[in-house]
DNA sequence: ATAGGGTTAG
């Protein structure tokens, strides 16, 4: 704001001797004071310079109409740019550049490729100002036939020389999925820079062929902050995160000229989120703030990310309050939304939206995904339903998939079943695997088997490998004495080799990882962990714990189902954790599964007896549990 | 006046 306000008074010093002038002004005496407002988001006085032309009668010319598009446009005036324009007669390159410009820009990306038709209608070659600007537009529409046809005209226009040019078509033939041909043009550009190379990069790298954008990076003749941050952020978000840290790592080193700016600091915080590293992440955010690059907006958003899927939401929340009430953007929103939605903390999740629409952001689907997955974490049923029913009807977002998805869970969750298949059978859309999953967990707790048997005959379908419906029914079959049918699956299982989804867990202690598979003895304290495993037991069943074996599957004796249960991944990191931490620590672990219902009950007691705060992260959500409670209160 | 990297959700 102070910046703003002293480059204003700048302004009024140079521009009140002109609005004083009441004789005529030549028109050549404008443009250049138009040329000084643009992009520095100084409209009023633009159109205190514009209104003095008008009083005089003076018309723009060609020149003077391009400057003042582009100074409207910079300011955020697009119709008084495109008014300019239309309004002037005979337009030259110099103008029909500029609107094309501003066009694309505000994504208007018809109208963008309309201007460029007329300009070419009216036989005006299109220069290396052009054709950036109109491939951006085709990009934004995803239109690769009509990109071979603008790529078809620059070559006529002469540019098959042009950098800009031929960048910019390489970037529209990688975001248009055509990596074939943009490797094509890359071959035989007479000339290339480090740009050219980093739009190939970022091309394969959002391909997934990630060996390949490698390979590129490391045999490129020159790099720049660009091509480092095209490829931590490629690595992020092929998941990535080891090798997004390394290489970030890497350009922290001493003899690595480039160094990180915003994006790049932007771009390696979801790598931390993702891999739940909390002391990384905070190690990052330090580092950023001693550099003072921790006060963009997006890089503060991607803060809030990362501390929320560490598992700190506390950090997450400080961080979200330093953001300027400006600068909150749909995005920055959204992400705390979901911060609280994962935490189980319904109603923050539901407060701060109210906040949001208050400040007068409007939603978009991923709000509501935060909102209504909130709610059902916390069971605030009608307050849910209540939100799902005025997102079209009030907030004019359609329901998706996932928005079903919350739904059913938020029904399942309070036994109502049969309402909850009847909103399946009334979406417009195909129901997959999510929601039928969620219905058969429901059917699950609340014991309703023709339900059950209705989910899993579409999750067979949908998911023939995944072990756990098979297991799930199975074991309903046996909780209801249906023998004959417990046998068939069974026999079932054995036969198809049904692969069993391996869990893991990992925890972070002292900034390192450390990871487990279930039943895993390979870690160097393998001897330790097990033996408070197996004096485990015991222990939390003085205070009350029962194992439940009836999450794992019903054809092994009883004694071996209790070994598996007590050999689970998150088992074995929580042991590991308190093996190495003194009572009182938070231990953080993270699970690629769903956390088991015995587990849940056992961690609950292990939070009591070995006095350890624990917060594990599962594919759904976080659990806190502390003091011999869970923050789900037992329903996930 | 120009091209290339982008944070949320799943």
């Amino acid at each position: 704001m102070n910046q703003h306000n002293s480059q204003s008074s700048k302004l009024n010093t140079l521009l009140q001797p002109l609005l004083k002038l009441q004789a005529p002004v030549q028109a050549s005496t404008y443009a250049p004071i138009f040329q000084f407002l643009t992009g520095k988001n100084l409209l009023k006085p633009g159109q205190q310079l514009h209104a003095h032309m008008a009083l005089r009668g003076l018309r723009p010319t060609a020149f003077l109409a391009a400057k003042m598009v582009a100074m409207y446009a910079s300011s955020g005036d697009i119709s008084s740019a495109s008014h300019i324009f239309h309004a002037t007669a005979n337009p030259s390159l110099l103008l029909f550049n500029s609107i094309i410009r501003a066009f694309s820009l505000y994504k208007l990306s018809e109208k963008t490729i309309h201007i460029y038709a007329r300009m070419h209608s009216l036989n005006l070659r299109g220069d290396n100002f052009t054709y950036p600007f109109v491939l951006k537009s085709v990009t934004d529409l995803y239109c690769f036939q009509f990109g071979k046809c603008i790529h078809g005209l620059s070559l006529k226009d002469g540019l098959e020389f042009d950098i800009y040019v031929g960048t910019s078509l390489i970037d529209m033939y990688v975001k248009c999925g055509e990596l074939g041909d943009a490797h094509k043009l890359f071959d035989v550009m007479p000339l290339r820079d480090v740009s050219s190379w980093n739009t190939l990069i970022s091309g394969y790298m959002r391909d997934g062929v990630v060996d390949l954008a490698k390979e590129f990076f490391e045999n490129m003749p020159e790099k720049n902050i660009v091509s480092w941050t095209s490829m931590i952020s490629g690595y992020t978000q092929n998941g990535l995160a080891g090798e997004a840290l390394k290489l970030f790592d890497e350009m922290l080193s001493e003899d690595s000229e480039v160094k990180p700016n915003w994006v790049t600091v932007m771009s390696v915080l979801p790598a931390c989120a993702h891999s739940a590293a909390l002391d990384r992440g905070r190690s990052i955010h330090d580092f950023a703030r001693g550099r003072g690059l921790d006060s963009h907006p997006s890089v503060q958003t991607a803060l809030v990310g990362m501390y929320a899927k560490c598992g700190s939401l506390a950090d997450a929340r400080w961080c979200f309050d330093r953001i300027k009430l400006n600068d909150r953007n749909l995005v920055a929103w959204n992400t705390m939304i979901s911060a609280y939605a994962s935490h189980g903390h319904g109603f923050e999740a539901v407060s701060t939206f109210e906040d949001m629409i208050r400040a007068g952001v409007h939603p978009d689907d991923i709000t509501f995904t935060g909102l209504l997955s909130g709610c059902s974490h916390s069971g605030l049923v009608d307050v849910g339903l209540k939100y799902f029913d005025s997102m079209s009807t009030m907030y004019f977002v359609e329901p998706k998939h996932e928005h079903y998805a919350c739904v059913v869970d938020l029904l399942g969750r309070t036994g109502q079943l049969v309402k909850a298949y009847n909103l399946i059978s009334q979406m417009p859309m195909q129901a997959g695997a999510s929601i039928w999953g969620s219905l058969l967990a429901a059917s699950r707790s609340h014991r309703n088997l023709e339900i059950a048997e209705l989910a899993a005959k579409k999750l067979f379908v949908l998911e023939p490998d995944n072990s756990g419906n098979y297991v799930l029914l199975s074991n309903m079959y046996a909780e209801a004495g249906m023998w004959e049918e417990v046998n068939h699956f069974r026999a079932l299982l054995k036969s198809q080799g049904v692969k069993k989804n391996p869990g893991c867990s990992w925890i972070e202690i002292n900034g390192k990882a450390h990871l487990f598979l279930g039943g895993d003895a390979s870690h160097p304290q393998a001897k330790e962990i097990y033996k408070l495993l197996e004096e485990l037991p015991e222990k939390i069943k003085a205070a009350g714990y029962v194992p439940d074996t009836s999450f794992a599957l019903h054809d092994v004796s009883e004694e071996e189902k209790v070994y598996t249960l007590t050999t689970h991944s998150e088992k074995l990191a929580i042991a590991f954790g308190i093996l190495n931490t003194i009572p009182g620590t938070v231990l953080r672990i993270t699970k690629n599964l769903r956390i088991c219902g015995d587990c849940h009950t056992a961690i609950k007691f292990i939070s009591k007896i070995y006095v350890r705060e624990i917060i594990v992260r599962d594919v759904n959500r976080f659990h806190h549990f502390k003091d011999g409670l869970c923050s789900c209160r037992d329903y996930w």
